[in-house]
Formats: C-alpha cells, sequence, structure tokens
DNA sequence: CATGAATGAGGTTTCATTCAT
DNA sequence: AATGAATGAAACCTCATTCAT
C-alpha cells in the first residue's frame, strides 16, 4: 500500500498525470492490478489519497515556517508561504504535476477548495488578532489572496518545472501589493514575534 | 474540415476536454474517422487548430480594444486585456476549456509561449514608446504580467464556469500594482489617446 | 453462517441473480470474503444451500396444503400444489429469482432433477393408492405433469415478478387435462377426504 | 461480420451462453476484440443479432410447415409448431441456448415478446378466418399457447440437449386440450387443406 | 476459527491510427 | 479525396479463490 503510492508518485513525477493508469501503478509498484483494488476504491482514490498526503505534508511545512517567523507582516506571512510551497515541491517534485493537474474528479476539487478555505480562515484569524490586518478586512480577501498565491505558483511552474523564481518574485510582489491595501501599519511594517498580540495556532482537523 | 473544427469546438463545449476523441468529432461533423486524417495530422493537430482559432479571434479582440481606448495608462490596459478575454470566452465558451485543458502536447504548450511571448513584446514595445513605462523596463515585467493575467483568468474560471468576478477584479488589482512600479506618473495617471506619443500595432501573423 | 444464507437470499432478491457475487454476500452479511469459505466450499455450495432451503420449504408447504384438502382430485392437487408455490414466492421472493435461474452448476441441476422425481414418484404413490389414478399410470405422467406445473411457473413468473395469474389458470388448465387421461371417475370428480383409501405421506428427508 | 456471429453461435453451443463473453467471440473467430465494435455497439447487440437470426428462420420454418399442412385442426397446427421448433433446433443446437438463456438485456426480451404477440395475432387471425376457433375466441387465448408452447421446448429441452420427446407429447397433449376448448368442431375434427375458408399468410415485417 | 492480503484470469469498452480501395 | 474496415494497445474494474497468520 505504501509502496502502491509511492509507486504512483513515481509516475506522476517522471511521466505525466495522464500517465497515471492503474495499469502503470500496478506495473510499478510490482503488484498485480487487482491488489490496488484492495486499497483504493478506484483510480480516483488513488489520486486522492495522493493528495491528501501532498496536503498534509504541506499544511505542516506551512504551520512550523509561519511559527518560525521572526518578524511578521503581510509580506513576510506572503513570502513564507511561497518558500513553504517551493521547498516542498523541491522536496516532492510528484507535487507539482499533482496539485495542479490531479484535481479531476467533483470529489477532489471539493476537497482541494475545502482545504484552501480552512487555510484561508486560519490565516485571517490570526492576522486579525494579531492586529496585521484591518479589523473590518473580510476572509474573502484572504480567500482571494490564497487562490493567488495557488496561481502564482501555477504560473511559475508551468513552464519550468523548477519554479520560475522571476514569476514567483514577480508574485509575491502582486500579492502583497493586494494585501496591503487591507493592512494595518505595522501589517505593512512587521512586528516582532515577540511583540506580537496572538498566537499562530497550528490547523486542527 | 470547417465542420470538423466547428464540431470539435461543440463537443469541447457540451461535454469536457477529455470528451475532444477523433470518433466523437467525426460522429458529430458526420465524416468517417478517417477522413480526419485528410486534414489533420493527428488528434493534437485538431487541438492546435482549435486553439490557434482561439488566439486568432482574440488577438482581434485584444487588438481592436487597445485601439479604441480613450485614455491609455497600465491600469486600464490591464484591464482592457482583461475585458477582452472575458468578452471573449462569453461569446465562445468553449475557450475556455481550450485554453486552460488544451495544452496537452509539447507542440501546443511551445505554441502558446511563444503568443504570449510576442504579445509581451508587442506591449512592451508600445508602452515604451507611448511612455507608459520607464525606459529601462525589461521585457520580463510585461512576460510576467502577462503569464499574470493567463494565471489570474485561469483561476476565475477554474470554479466558476461564468468567471468569478471577485477574483478578477482582485487580480487586475495584483496586476496593476506590479506594473505601477515600473510605470511612468503619465503611466499611473493616463494619457490620453490624443496626445498619446505612439501608435498601437495590430500584430502580424 | 445463517447470516451469510440471509445476506445472499437478500441479495438475490434486491438485485438479480448475477449479483450474487462472494463478494457481495461477504458485505452484506458484514463478513470478510475469506470467512465464507469455512463454511461453504464454493461459490455454488452457496446457491446450492440457498436453494435447498427454498426445496424443504416448499416442500413443507406443499405437503401442508395437501393433508389440508377437503376434497382430493387431479384437479384439486394441482392447484394445491401451484397455490402452494405462489404462496411461497410471495412470502419469499427470492425464490422465483434463486428457482429460475440458480440452476447454474451441474451439480445444482442435478439435485433438482432428483427432487422433482422424488416428488412425483409421491404423488403417484399417493394417487394410486388413494384410486385417483388408473392403476397402471406410469410415474412417467407424474413427473412430465411436475416439470409442467414448474414450466408453467417459470412462464408466469418469467415476465411478471408478481406471477401473472393467466398464464397460471391457463396452466393449471393444460395440466388437468392432461391428467385427466388418465384418472379414474374419482380422481376426476372428486374424493371426500374422509373416504380416501390412502393417507398422505409426509415426505422423509 | 458473418465469422463474429458464427463464432458466437459456435461458443453458445459447446460451452454455454455464459462463455459468450466479447474475448471469446473475439478469440474464436480470429478477430482482434476492437474489431467487434465495428459491427455490433457492445455485447448486447451481438446476443441480439443472434436472436433476430433465430427468430427469422423460424418464422420462415413455421410459416412453411403451416403452409404445407395438409389437414387444420388446432392439433395439427400445435403439433406443426411444435415440429418445426424441434427441426429448428436440430438443424442449429445453438438456438435451444440462445433462446432459453439470451434473454438477458430488457431490449431483447421485449423483442421476444412483442415478436410472440405478433405470431399469437397471426395465429388468431387465421384460425378465426378459417373457422376453426370459435368466433368470439380472444387473442389472449392464442398468446397463453404461444407461451405455453414455449415453455414446453423450455422444459424438453432443459434437462435434455436434444429434446425429451416425452415431454414434447405431454406438452402438446396439454396445448391442445386447452385450445379445444375454444376450438369449434372442424377446428377438432380437422379441416382438409383443398376446403379451407381462408388463407395462410406468410407474418410481413 | 477467523481473516487480511494477495492474485491470476478475465470482463467490457474506447482509443488513435493505418491502409487498401 | 474519401472511406469502410481493421486493429494493437490500453483503459478501468470484478471475480472466485487461496493461504499464511
Amino acid at each position: 500500500m505504501e509502496g502502491i503510492l509511492l509507486a504512483a508518485e513515481q509516475i506522476v513525477v517522471r511521466e505525466d498525470f495522464d500517465a497515471l493508469s492503474t495499469r502503470a501503478v500496478a506495473e510499478r509498484a510490482k503488484v498485480p492490478v487487482a491488489t490496488l483494488y484492495q486499497y483504493f476504491a478506484d483510480r480516483d482514490a488513488i489520486i486522492a489519497a495522493l493528495i491528501d498526503r501532498h496536503v498534509s505534508a504541506m499544511d505542516v511545512r506551512l504551520t512550523e515556517a509561519v511559527a518560525a517567523l521572526g518578524t511578521y507582516s503581510v509580506r513576510s506571512l506572503a513570502q513564507v508561504v511561497v518558500d513553504a510551497y517551493v521547498a516542498g515541491y523541491r522536496a516532492h517534485p510528484s507535487y507539482v504535476v499533482l496539485w495542479f493537474q490531479g484535481r479531476v474528479s467533483a470529489d477532489i476539487v471539493a476537497r482541494v477548495r475545502e482545504r484552501t478555505s480552512r487555510l484561508a480562515a486560519q490565516f485571517h484569524g490570526f492576522a486579525l488578532a494579531a492586529g496585521l490586518l484591518k479589523p473590518d478586512t473580510d476572509v474573502l480577501v484572504l480567500e482571494v489572496a490564497a487562490d493567488a498565491i495557488d496561481g502564482v505558483l501555477d504560473m511559475a511552474y508551468r513552464n519550468d518545472f523548477e519554479g520560475d523564481p522571476r514569476v514567483l518574485d514577480a508574485g509575491i510582489e502582486m500579492i502583497v501589493s493586494y494585501l496591503e491595501r487591507h493592512a494595518t501599519p505595522p501589517g505593512i511594517a512587521g512586528v516582532s514575534s515577540s511583540d506580537l498580540a496572538a498566537r499562530w495556532e497550528p490547523p486542527g482537523e
């Protein structure tokens, strides 16, 4: 079962998403196709499991990276998020393909969207409590920003398997400029972690 | 041959991109499958032809929309580009699917990228001649912006078949803020078309 | 094990005979598939057990119904047999499917045939002893009649899940007309149960 | 395409109906499986084509046999119908399996039923015009009789691949006794073909 | 006695493409 | 130029059964 997911990941990274067929996974994992169906209801379930892994790993990375920040500002938050993704993609190149091409069934799309909303809500709560965003800032702003980060990463990785750094930098610029419209002066200038009014909480399941 | 492309477009818009099989196209066009191969080398060639149509139509729209502007600024340019795309998608819903899911073969990807570069170069030439961007602005800036617009549209249409207007607005905001970093004061404030130092030239084939 | 057979029955009645897979049975019985093989040699053995249940239940019904008759004639016997089956099918709709589609392996076919012969012999012995059929009537006549009743029921239930009453009535008419060719005058006119020369014996296992 | 149907027939007669898989047909016909789908929409279409052949051949046999009768009575009609089927089954043993196990999809069931109705109507029209059945005889009687003949044949062939002649004879007895209840005296005694008031017409499509 | 895990064999269907006519 | 016919390859999935634990 571990082996199956590993094989699926390897296929995705060495070939492309469309190559992720049950046959190919089975062959690479060196198990009969029927064995796949012991662990996964169908092909979509394999993709979903892969994406879930990705999401979990990314959430851990993100949480830790944010917690480790020395200075909190909308810029440093945007930067740290993008950096976490980039680090994650570097460690597991399959994530790039999975994340941007794997939203294949309605079920998976819904799960990814739900997760984006959860993240946005978490950042919204934190940024407001910490005084980085104006008190009347709508959650929507963070949802759009989250989507934008997703889009920037898509752009950066679409044509460049390593993630085009110019696109990444430009993307961060764009997002920061958008967020700063809703930021407080400290949210723009930055607040030292020791002066922070709120604690960053890891997301619960 | 016209009929074949028409059929292909209808399939893409009524079903989805994966439904664009040679058999489906032939059936809808009411020609035998073998006949497709008289006009197109293979399935990818059909997709490429479809995308070429899209690109041509969009380029015409874009060119005309830019030429018709009353006031030129980086903001009005960004806005008019996004508007042109939105209008194009509204007129031909198949474009949404084609554009964001049709980049299927390396050949097609290369063509799309080449076209983005061409557009970016054109805008770069115009904006510099018209004094909207600082003279030392690199073409890169406009390529990144062009990619960003593409990404914003992708975001806006990914989850919402009509194009999420909030995402579109936020996206324009982001792009404008990025471009204004490289803009001249008139590029920010806007220049009346009658005072324009340069002419906007339609792109040649 | 009771649960397994119950599950199998439910599947047959809610879906159809082809849905009676080991997996489906195990799932519905909430036991692992492997556990089925503790109680049954293979899939056919489950079907056979199901049919055996059906046969036993039907035999009990039949025996009691015949024993309860007030007047004995070939007509009343044919009628009571068909009625007993119809009542059985009404009580256990799974029997319809099982009986007419369940003869799947040579083993099961042989068992069903053996049972038909047994029933025919029993009726033959009784009818002769009771003076309802001419003394020289061959067992064959009753075997054919038994098969005919089976056929009539098949006909009646093949197209109509409730059993087409017109077909049932016509079928009884046909069988009676056939049996009356071999019947004695009392076998046609009917004999009161109190005047009966022979006792109806329940079939032994 | 001829070869495909031939192969399908051979499989049905040498193995059984469940062995009629696309793979098996293709193998025996020595064509790739994909070729089947050039001529048949799916597996059911193959079965349907087989049954259609059967029906057509049987209808021809039936029509000719009835037309060749010297004496017309309900008995001779019942006999000739059963004889025609028996001769058909002898010539093409696959028909037995097809006819009694091939009614697998709703579509096929409907077609078979429609054909039975057509035949019944045809016999009804003829027998009334020829004065063999009482003028007020309902079509229903002939539909039930047609079903009964079907049932008798099923019985006769179910356990005996050659068709048990005792069952066939007994079956004819049953059907005749049923039909004679609705027959006119000439319908019972028989009418010479030269004295017949009506002509037997082949069924049109 | 119970069962998680594994699996070989097979099921139906679709695909893009070629080629002789 | 047009096309009917053919097809190799692959897609996803289900099945009954075994066996080591």
